[in-house]
DNA sequence: TAAAAATACTCCATAGGTATTTTAT
DNA sequence: ATAAAATACCTATGGAGTATTTTTA
């Protein structure tokens, strides 16, 4: 008998274009890909692939195979959809994947009223460069993205993604530093001062430095850390200053620990975007926790 | 992720009223099923039967699935349908069920012309009472039926039934026999007649005794088998006459070892129909199967 | 010759069996 | 009391892994 998860298999090598690409996005070795293909193949007597040098080519029987199992996942995912019961699931699990300063100040907090909400569920997070985010969701290694900012410059058209609210950034300064009373700051006081930023190939990184080098501005870099945490840690030590946004350091803030001040000539301002993989459909899991994220921004319409 | 194996057990369930009922027609044992079920459950987080003594009745759930499953099933029997290569399918099986006659005289040598042109296929068959022949399909045992007659008289509205051909029955005596150079018999010569004849129970039996009661002819039973080839042995033991389908005694007629008489004023005719279970598409085999038996019976239209 | 797929093997998880207990009428 | 389902436990097959070879552009 044919079987869903062979079909899925089936799908992701016609999508990759190659067993060991199919292997990949599934998380799996290419040897256990062929021996299923194989296996489809002998259940039907038919030949599904020809097999060549830079990947495998549907053969008619398979284009026609193809055609039926989008229809099967996609009538079988609108059945599991309809009578799964996300509250009573013990074994269910929802996986996300967001950058640094999302994974750490936001996603705990909004998570907690989901946990709340569905105690049986588990939810995990991974945390990565918007790159990483990006792969995880094509490679279905989580259900759903948090990013900053733009997507990576070549546009995925798989990578679907809504704006879910702006982002403030603000320049962070420690408590005894000299521009702690300050309303706001004009940019190019930034030029030549003690720095503390991300990693480069951080997009955040990559965003500030042309933000700044658009006003001919070019702080001395101090310290590069991967994540909003360590650099503000930094900033704490009076290593230097940085950028950050408002919510990384909204309790120092409040202890008068730091001080964050605008620019009074530069609007630092970047999008947080939920992204996902267009060509799936939502589980259920993923489906009741969009739900719950409509909640905390009503203009989700997704 | 939902299997369709699962599937095809909850629909048993579904269709049979109860755990135990499923694993019968699934040959499978009930603990089995009651583990699918719950599995099912478990990773939909809902409930789909309520327990009751009788059996087991849907929830409102399980109506939802019900529903989607046989959609799903459907389209995955179609998807099969579609790209299944009979004549290279290296493991594909064929599973006939007949009455005796048919089984041992006629689908032997029909097998023989399918076998040939599917060589990779199993072809198996088993041979068993009408009724049985029934229940082997409803029970998923066999793929198609084949039987002399009527069908059992509560008629089954999950039983399709076409006739093949009419099969003409004679008075069968042996070499020595007083009546074998007769061109006809009346029926009326059967009376007291040493017989031998079907066990008690079996269609072909009963159908004989109330041909022949109709016309107030009782034969004086000598003896009973529960298949024609020991009867027809018994007649050439001289041990008496019986009633036969011409098939059976072809070839002993042909080497005048037997005589076949019709009766005078009794038409001796029985139909013989292919029966199938109607609740669920023919798969691809069966399919090649049918396409086959329409060369030997053109007006098939299945 | 290099990337992709197939093959060979080993190991473990799952599915199915038997035996038995629990449940509901 | 009895039929149905659940539970417990054991076994075996199939699916996945690693290591390696074969294929083909």
């Amino acid at each position: 008998m044919l079987s869903l998860y062979k079909l899925e298999i089936f799908l992701a090598v016609v999508e990759e274009g190659t067993f060991s690409g199919a292997a990949k996005r599934l998380f799996m070795t290419q040897p256990a890909v062929s021996q299923h293909i194989q296996d489809l193949e002998a259940s039907l007597g038919a030949t599904l692939f020809n097999r060549h040098k830079r990947g495998a080519v549907l053969t008619p029987t398979g284009i026609k195979l193809y055609e039926y199992t989008r229809q099967i996942l996609y009538i079988v995912a609108e059945a599991e959809n309809a009578v799964t019961n996300v509250e009573r699931l013990q074994n269910g699990q929802l996986t996300l994947a967001a950058t640094p300063g999302i994974s750490v100040y936001l996603l705990p907090e909004w998570l907690g009223g989901f946990r709340n909400k569905y105690p049986n569920l588990t939810v995990s997070l991974q945390t990565g460069t918007t790159t990483e985010v990006v792969s995880s969701l094509l490679g279905r290694g989580a259900d759903l993205g948090f990013v900053e900012g733009e997507l990576p410059s070549n546009p995925n058209e798989n990578v679907g993604q809504v704006v879910l609210q702006p982002i403030a950034l603000y320049v962070v300064v420690g408590k005894d530093h000299a521009w702690r009373m300050r309303e706001a700051l004009p940019a190019a006081l930034l030029h030549g001062q003690p720095f503390i930023t991300r990693q480069v190939g951080s997009r955040t990184r990559t965003w500030i430095d042309a933000t700044l080098a658009r006003y001919g501005i070019k702080p001395h870099i101090v310290g590069e850390f991967d994540n909003p945490e360590a650099i503000k840690q930094a900033v704490l030590s009076n290593i230097g200053v940085t950028i950050l946004p408002d919510y990384v350091v909204r309790h120092e803030i409040n202890q008068k620990m730091l001080y964050a001040l605008p620019l009074e000539d530069v609007k630092l301002e970047r999008q947080m975007s939920l992204v996902w993989d267009k060509r799936q459909q939502f589980n259920p899991i993923t489906r009741a926790f969009l739900a719950y994220l409509r909640g905390l921004f009503p203009h989700l319409e997704l």
